[in-house]
DNA sequence: CTGAAAGCGCTTACAG
DNA sequence: CTGAAAGCGCTTACAG
């Protein structure tokens, strides 16, 4: 069976509606565009015909016209895999299609490769296909992105990792604080060999937490060597787990950056027999979904993905109407107490 | 901290790099789109003016004069929980996001509600915003996208609900034939009561794997009343297990219309003292990664979710480029044998 | 309140 | 191979 190429029909123009409806083009424009300088009985009439005869306005020509595309991209330099696979990104994104869903931008999700952006992302971001962008899960070497708001207005969920001179817009926790708390909560447990699985070292977000979790140690007068890295996958943090585990068989905590990772890692403490939390006890991060998933519920640092999202959304809306905003904003994180600590 | 919008730069033109290198606006617009009608000297000129400018074409302008935008959208009627929630949208994407991206065109995903798209939805397909469109998960009530193809052409995920009689171009399996292989596996196995967890009603894949289930125990001359309908996710598949163990203690077989419903339906069969498979045999659909990530490895129906991707990624190319195709393309499933039956 | 006209930044026959 | 000119479908001062 092969293609037999439907004839499409041409779409009705500005032009066309204006002859339908007996006035001019201005007129349908001003119309279509809800200005208030139109007599009611000429609205009526231009609506009519609109109506009759099925116009959408043309996206190319008004954006070539009036400079503003009305959409929105969504930038995660993440590949599908890690997207999909932590629920982490679904709350981020539902927190931000909440928002732009009311608003009259259309959200343009690019996954973009992670570290260097190619040339077909970067020239979708500069060549007038969006009116904005947000990125969220920046790297090191991500560092277009921060020169990105020089041409469009940008909000990053996490502050960017070279915040530069001009002060990029984010929306963000105070990592290092919440690394901390989580880390707190093991030694308040007793807990004395505490280890730490962080993100990625390209990372922020990563970073901060695993010196909040150093700084908590050390003014505890703890030893704060046992570290592993993982890339915030569930395999990830499972690898890290057996590293550890192998370094100091008798460490009794661990703080793992996410509750992914924590995922993992819970699971090859319990097939090398150490019970959670009783011979081991676990604090992961996000309060994701993940953290409520397995069998042994994740105690862990909260921190409000979705409300991330609406906030990230809300303030690029802002920049983009011109409306002042605060350039960065920091939101609260809890512990949230379940089994594994 | 308020803004302090940043001096965004003017975007080079067509015009200044014609301008820089000395020719007229039409060679250098030869050279971007690379015509071989430009003398090789010329083309060296332009394109250092290009380099020097940082020029990179606008797509709007582009889009207006030549009547395409280099844009697809990828279109999915569900709320980004399922979407997310469900392994096998992952595999999809990643199967059409490698195509695309070795393209010039795209991707633009666009969840769209279920049942009945948004005006807003129907505008951005229809107002020139893409030049064709890929539909991933179809209901009843969807009529819209099925009369897309008048205007652009579109590729479904899946045999559409009501395939008009144009003919819509979709990739798809034999859900029919695939249900049947499915419970006929658990009829070899002896079992007798055998269930089934149906996706919903309003979707043509849900349905013909229902009719799947029916023909081969009508076939086997077993009783075919066994019906729970679930919604694709996994507590919708734990409830329907409740409702058909309620009605059917003794029932020792169930076919379930995707893993993820079948990691629902399993975990209640173990709650309520069922061993899986001794007791009850679960066959389950996609072998996604559901399928293997809980404690008893789901035996499935498989079918080639990311190929199928790639496949709706071709045709679409395909259906843009004119290139003759094939309207109608459907995938090989087969029993992918574990420990759940 | 309404229309004629210029302009947005490209592409593409049409000549040469 | 190259350029002048028209045109893509809108918006937006500018007059009236």
């Amino acid at each position: 069976m092969t293609t037999e190429v439907p004839t499409r029909r041409e779409a009705p123009t500005l032009e066309a509606v204006a002859a339908e409806a007996g006035v001019s083009r201005s007129t349908v424009s001003r119309v279509v565009n809800g200005s208030v300088h139109v007599s009611p009985d000429v609205v009526l009439a231009v609506n009519a015909a609109i109506e009759r005869l099925n116009y959408i306005p043309n996206r190319a020509a008004r954006s070539l016209a009036n400079r503003r595309t009305m959409a929105i991209a969504l930038v995660v330099p993440e590949d599908a895999q890690r997207f999909f696979g932590d629920p982490f990104f679904s709350e981020i994104m539902q927190g931000i299609t909440n928002v732009i869903e009311d608003s009259d931008y259309v959200l343009n999700l690019q996954l973009a490769r992670p570290t260097a952006p190619s040339a077909k992302t970067i020239r979708y971001l500069l060549g007038g296909n969006v009116d904005g962008a947000i990125v969220v899960s920046h790297h090191s070497g991500d560092e277009f992105f921060t020169t990105l708001d020089s041409t469009i207005p940008v909000v990053f969920g996490g502050r960017p990792f070279h915040p530069d001179a001009h002060g990029n817009s984010f929306v963000d926790v105070d990592n290092e604080a919440a690394g901390a708390l989580g880390t707190q909560h093991l030694i308040d447990l007793g807990r004395r060999r505490i280890a730490t699985i962080s993100g990625p070292s390209n990372m922020q977000a990563a970073l901060d937490r695993h010196t909040g979790w150093r700084r908590a140690l050390e003014d505890a007068g703890l030893d704060a060597s046992l570290v592993a890295t993982g890339d915030f996958t569930m395999a990830g943090g499972a690898a890290a787990m057996r590293e550890l585990l192998d370094r100091e068989p008798a460490l009794d905590g661990v703080f793992v950056a996410s509750d992914l990772m924590a995922t993992g890692a819970i699971s090859v403490l319990r097939s090398r027999g150490r019970r959670v939390p009783e011979d081991v006890a676990v604090v992961g991060f996000d309060d994701s979904p993940a953290a409520t998933s397995g069998e042994v519920g994740i105690t862990t640092v909260h921190q409000p993905s979705r409300q991330m999202g609406t906030e990230m959304a809300r303030m690029l809306l802002d920049l983009l109407d011109g409306v002042p905003t605060e350039r960065e904003r920091v939101l609260p994180t809890r512990l949230v107490i379940r089994d594994s600590a």
